[in-house]
RNA sequence: CGGGACGUGGCUCAGUCUGGUAGAGCACAGCGUUCGGGACGCUGGGGUCGGAGGUUCGAAUCCUCUCGUCCCGACCA
């Protein structure tokens, strides 16, 4: 492709809409141009690599033997009413009705078309196990849509879904799954880790999430530093603790603490550690109030909550809701003769002689102890993973670390297929509804995160495999006829032998054309200039540790070459791995 | 939904408080000089100051409404 006839228009200055890097240069190296909120439209670089992601996604998916087909974007509402979802999916389904004024939707996912799709067409275990996919572009109104690609309204997602007559076959698409994502993220150049992770409101039995590494990402992750336990924050859980210390339990004591609400307020006025108190947190679950135990040092995790309380929804309650449930201002609450439903974390079970508030103002009390004071309904981890913790499996130190999420996998079981009744005759003439699992990779997100990973100052640091060229070539002069010839047939030789590249024939200044070289990315960057005449040279540069070497005019097509194919040779993988 | 901020040429922004009829840099077009890390000079084109209504002799500037955009928050006691 030639530069001068592509839209590319890269841009000097950082718009003031973007705020995060990956989305200033994707807009400064004209990747992509803002339709309106949360929609973007795809330049050709920005399509390129989106394409790029897409057939990785696709050879692998194939390669797992599942199968691509595309589906509609446009669902009636008669769909969703039947699994339920129509009334429960809330405002980021966007709905709207036809001409018959037929209520319908813009899909923000899929399970209900394919597993209306599945019932109709597929009726015997014979035709199983089944696994679908498609590559499309979902529409999802989001309350507030942010960084650029990173969370759009519309979106380009792989989503797949699978089909199996047992249990056990289920779990092995599912691991089948798990290994082509793990080989998709390798096979983009991408750093990045498998987690267990919530299963939220798709729902299902469990899930691991596919998070890329970078500091600027929106989800903590829990990582053992020894073996192979991470876990998304949500889900994380730790070493549990050892049972109650023996030892006397002290007599309850009212102590006056004037003023102090905060915890660390509390247990300075006190001389004690915040560890050495219980925060009372007051929970609205669907609207009906519970009180939360956790240790003074610890923070309450609401997806836990929720989980534990089979609720749809958890929210904190404010100080009102807590003052006109109680009687009691916030910051004094405890669980002596508090009247509402406790749940207690499993670590405050095992506390002694602690400090909680005494349910009225500017009082606490001092030792107390669950089991003689007071007893909760239920007691579980309910918490948030701390550094300080272990890990659940091997007991060594846990790491917190950030990562975007760019693949979900989740085993669904029958939610979908019993609601919809999707059902299959077993080998004993037994009807059964299918074993379904999803399966979904942000595309269009992760090229979002592979430039929250590798970007420097100077711009886009793109893996080899998802560049929207792997090379370019600089024609310095292109008045110059010996300059301009050379830099042709770098360039025809690179093309001929089936490489994506990109010709820099503006007449430009040198310095543009270095600057948008390195904004835009691309990993091999060839200069035909002044060297050439004085020297017969021509250098190659990559753009990820600025390696930089001379080559003789002669042999850069083939050196190249050689080059280009050794980079992408590393993120290549085996059939046998 | 709640709170905050901002809408001035393609981009980044000044001018708004204190009303007097629109500016800079970049980008774009022409000419000349330049040419290995975003050059320089001269000339030129381009803006109903987001929109509507109002106050005023006069509104980018003051008032009201409206649309749009960006950021923050979903309360850790």
């Amino acid at each position: 492709m030639r530069f001068s006839h592509l839209l590319l228009p890269t841009l000097k200055e950082t718009p003031t809409e973007a705020e995060v890097v990956s989305h200033q240069l994707l807009l400064r190296a004209g990747f992509i141009r803002k339709l309106t909120t949360g929609i973007y439209i795809y330049l050709p670089l920005g399509l390129a690599t989106l394409r790029k992601i897409e057939q990785v996604v696709r050879e692998e998916m194939n390669r797992a033997g599942a199968q691509e087909l595309l589906l509609p974007m446009v669902q009636p509402a008669d769909l969703w009413e039947e699994s339920g979802r129509w009334h429960k999916y809330g405002p980021e389904l966007l709905r709207f009705t036809d001409r018959h004024d037929r209520p319908s939707c813009l899909g923000p996912t899929h399970e209900e078309v394919i597993t209306d799709l599945v019932r109709r067409e597929v009726h015997s275990y014979r035709s199983l196990p089944l696994n679908l996919y498609q590559i499309q572009t979902k529409f999802r109104d989001e309350i507030r849509p942010r960084f650029g690609l990173m969370r759009g309204r519309e979106f380009v997602m792989k989503d797949g879904y699978s089909f199996d007559a047992t249990e056990e076959a289920a779990d092995r698409t599912y691991q089948k799954m798990n290994d082509a994502y793990h080989r998709i993220f390798r096979r983009c150049g991408l750093r990045f880790r498998a987690v267990e992770a919530d299963t939220g409101s798709i729902g299902g039995s469990f899930s691991h999430e596919f998070m890329v590494l970078a500091d600027t990402g929106e989800d903590t992750l829990v990582i053992c530093t020894s073996c192979r336990y991470a876990a998304n924050m949500e889900k994380a859980t730790s070493q549990a603790p050892s049972a109650a210390p023996a030892g006397e339990l002290r007599p309850l004591e009212k102590v006056e603490t004037p003023g102090k609400r905060k915890v660390a307020a509390v247990a300075e006025f006190l001389g004690i550690s915040p560890r050495e108190l219980v925060k009372t947190m007051v929970y609205l679950a669907d609207s009906k109030p519970v009180a939360v135990l956790v240790r003074g040092d610890h923070e309450v995790q609401p997806v836990k909550l929720k989980n534990l309380l089979g609720a749809v929804e958890v929210e904190l309650a404010t100080d009102q809701q807590v003052f006109d449930l109680t009687g009691v201002p916030t910051g004094y609450l405890g669980p002596v003769g508090l009247k509402l439903p406790l749940v207690m974390d499993r670590e405050v079970a095992v506390l002694r002689n602690v400090v909680a508030g005494a349910n009225e103002k500017n009082y606490h009390l001092r030792n107390v102890n669950p089991g003689r004071d007071f007893e909760a309904g239920q007691v579980a981890d309910l918490r948030m993973v701390t550094v300080a913790d272990r890990c659940p499996v091997c007991g060594s130190e846990l790491e917190l670390t950030r990562g975007i999420e760019v693949g979900h996998i989740f085993k669904l079981g029958i939610k979908y297929s019993q609601a919809l009744k999707a059902t299959f005759l077993d080998a004993e003439g037994k009807e059964r509804p299918f074993i379904m699992g999803c399966y979904g990779i942000g595309v269009s997100r992760t090229i979002a995160a592979a430039i929250e990973q590798n970007h420097d100052k100077d711009g886009i640091i793109f893996p080899l495999p998802i560049a929207p060229f792997q090379a370019v070539v600089l024609n310095l002069s292109p008045n110059d006829g010996q300059i301009t010839s050379a830099a042709e047939s770098i360039y025809e030789g690179l093309r001929q032998q089936g490489f994506e590249v990109l010709l820099d024939d503006r007449d430009e200044r040198p310095g543009s054309k270095f600057k948008d070289a390195d904004l835009i990315g691309v990993p091999f960057r060839v200069t035909v200039g002044r060297k050439l005449a004085e020297q017969g040279m021509v250098e190659v540069r990559q753009r990820a540790d600025g390696h930089t070497a001379d080559l003789p005019f002669a042999e850069a097509v083939e050196r190249l070459a050689e080059m280009i194919r050794a980079g992408l040779a590393r993120y290549s993988i085996k059939n046998d791995e």
